[in-house]
RNA sequence: UGGGGAGUCGCCAAGUUGGUUAAGGCAUCGGAUUUUGAUUCCGACAUGCGUAGGUUCGAAUCCUACCUCCCCAGCCA
């Protein structure tokens, strides 16, 4: 009965005490394992199974991966390893006209992304074609399916209500062999879409409707991804899934609550199949929890799809989607998901999460890792009257103020230098310690420097601010300390800033639940969702690889971007801001 | 009005074989440290567990009734 380490993190949910009860009861003890997926047959004679559970990730290969399946993702692969078990990625391919190769690959990208790997368990439902076609038959045979000729609409009559029961369509009696002949036929290609579905004979008087005779096969002439023209036939996600979880071993079938009652008919299935031999015993479980709702974001794959074809946004990979390549261009991390797994936790209500505990995850994860950088993203020019035209000097700076291993970095200083627009006010309110007429202020890792007066344009805009600097007073030597600002700002030197796209990010939608009541979603958007434009960085930060996170110091943290930044012309998303209790305070 | 689920602090979420102070995280509010108004650290934060009754020495945990929300009538997954 002994359990993986718990993680210190960690806490109880439901899931995890399932699995501890059937641990501790042995319940998957005496499985065996044929070194692949199979029948009964296929496994009979194997050894007993290497893997204490078994787990799976099954998207359908018909779009992208979000972050609700990030949560799947890690609650599958973490419980596998959690607990010593292996997490299968299988592909839920069983309607050819919706899926593509496309979405396979980008989907075996994102799971890779996020750090988890399936090792040799890479499955496709489609590879069991042959095995559930197999199993039709015994089912058939035993008077547990029969072919339905109705169209679909006369079906849908017949299915009855959620108040009243159905009726049984006028094929239900067909014996088994003329339902064996007519599905061979099925399969052979001998009826056009829509002719006959091969159903599960079960009980149209349900109060569950999914238990109302529903459909194993539907005759589809089209090409599939995988398996190219060779069925005419294929499974439903009813058919296919349970059986699936079978064949691979699954001992714990996660699901989202809207399977909950798929639940009795996943069991349906094996059984009959595991009673006729067929598949093993213990069968799978299914087990469901609720799916991740998050605020000012929208994850219906309709709308997602609409927010590309409209052009609200740039395409998939737009940092402002809730695609993992969105999120992953934006500069969110993986371990930033997996630490906003763990944080939600898991359990049976519907819930919303707020988008600041995802951003919350990745400043976590972020501040740990990412080098700090000074970049100045709406510039003023600062002149220091007493500070030669001609000199410059190397201030040392380190990385990461935390972490003096990760060593300093030389930045340059002259007379001249550019500020953030906003670290200077002319009135400034009580309360307010950055630079103002007559006011000290630190430049960060460099001196300390007092207003001595500004310059406006015809406009009265501010267009450069005057300041004396105290050459006692530099970072680094001796006395620097002596005297005590309390404002600290960062700047970059004009004449060696290195001028830079910078691309700031917001929400994409400005409200919690876009597209609540009647409410058209799209309308919603978020105006300034983003924002390009153009800072000036430090000279360190304009050789950055594409990909390299950086925290831009007071702003942020900001990733090169994988397509367009190239080092010597940077091109920086903003990932996720700071938390900024002084705006808070001051809007309050 | 059929069936299946869920309701514990602003947001998540432990706790559910009844047992005495209802975990933890996030947020929030104080305070300390700080050359990032960041980070970090310390402290505060549910006489209350959807509501109303009941059982009991004792109930978030058991019983009864009720309320609210979510899912299901694809040859989608």
């Amino acid at each position: 009965m002994s359990k993986s380490e718990p993680q210190a993190a960690s806490s109880s949910n439901f899931i995890r005490q399932i699995i501890d009860a059937d641990l501790a009861a042995g319940k998957y003890a005496a499985r065996v394992w044929g070194g692949r997926p199979g029948p009964a047959e296929a496994h009979r004679g194997g050894s007993p199974d290497p893997a204490r559970i078994r787990t799976r990730f099954p998207p359908e290969p018909n779009g992208y991966l979000h972050i609700g399946h990030a949560k799947s993702i890690c609650l599958n692969f973490g419980l596998a390893q959690e607990y010593g078990g292996v997490c299968h990625l299988r592909f839920d391919d069983t309607n050819p006209t919706k899926e593509e190769q496309e979405y396979v690959d980008s989907i075996l990208d994102a799971v890779r992304w996020l750090g988890f790997d399936w090792g040799e368990h890479l499955y496709y439902a489609s590879d069991y074609f042959e095995h559930l076609y197999r199993f039709a038959e015994h089912l058939v045979e035993h008077g547990f399916a029969y072919v339905d000729s109705l169209a679909a609409d006369e079906m849908r009559a017949l299915r009855g209500t959620l108040t009243e029961a159905g009726r049984d369509s006028p094929y239900r009696g067909r014996p088994a062999a003329e339902n064996l002949d007519l599905l061979r036929r099925m399969r052979a290609g001998e009826f056009p879409d829509g002719a006959h579905v091969l159903r599960a004979k079960i009980d149209m008087a349900s109060p569950n409707i999914n238990l109302r005779d529903p459909a194993m096969y539907r005759i589809r002439h089209s090409q599939h991804h995988r398996t190219g023209g060779a069925w005419c036939i294929y499974p439903t996600y009813d058919w296919a899934h349970g059986t699936s979880d079978a064949l691979e071993n699954i001992t714990h079938s996660i699901c989202t609550l809207e399977f909950e009652d798929h639940r009795p008919l996943y069991n349906w299935f094996n059984e009959r199949l595991a009673e006729g031999g067929l598949l093993n015993a213990p069968l799978p479980q299914q087990i469901e929890f609720a799916r991740l709702n998050l605020t000012y974001v929208v994850l219906s794959k309709r709308k997602l799809i609409q927010l590309v074809e409209e052009l609200h946004v740039d395409g998939w990979d737009d940092p402002r989607m809730p695609t993992l390549v969105g999120a992953r261009r934006r500069g969110y991390t993986p371990e930033g998901f997996r630490l906003f797994a763990e944080r939600i936790g898991v359990s049976k209500a519907d819930s919303w999460i707020d988008y600041s505990v995802l951003e919350d995850c990745m400043r976590g994860d972020l501040n740990e890792r990412a080098e700090r950088r000074m970049a100045v993203l709406d510039p003023v020019k600062l002149v220091i009257e007493n500070y030669p035209e001609d000199r410059e000097e190397r201030c040392e700076v380190p990385n990461h103020p935390q972490k003096p291993e990760l060593g300093k970095r030389p930045v340059p200083f002259s007379r001249e230098l550019w500020i953030e627009r906003e670290d200077f006010m002319e009135h400034p309110p009580k309360g307010y310690f950055r630079l103002s007429p007559g006011a000290e202020v630190r430049l960060r890792y460099a001196y300390v420097v007092q207003c001595t007066g500004i310059e406006k344009d015809r406009e009265g805009n501010v267009a450069a601010i005057r300041c004396r600097y105290d050459p006692d007073t530099k970072s680094g030597t001796a006395g620097a300390e002596q005297k005590k600002v309390k404002g600290n700002i960062h700047w970059v030197s004009v004449r060696h800033a290195c001028r830079a796209e910078v691309r700031l990010y917001d929400r994409l939608f400005s409200v919690e639940n876009p597209g609540a009541g009647d409410r058209d979603y799209r309308a919603e958007l978020n105006p300034d969702s983003k924002r390009v434009i153009a800072a000036y960085l430090e000279p360190a930060a304009a050789q950055a690889a594409p990909e390299e996170r950086f925290q831009f110091e007071r702003h942020g943290y900001f990733f090169a971007d994988r397509v367009d930044s190239h080092p010597g012309t940077p091109v920086f998303n903003r990932a996720v801001t700071f938390r900024d209790t002084w705006a808070k305070k001051s809007a309050a």
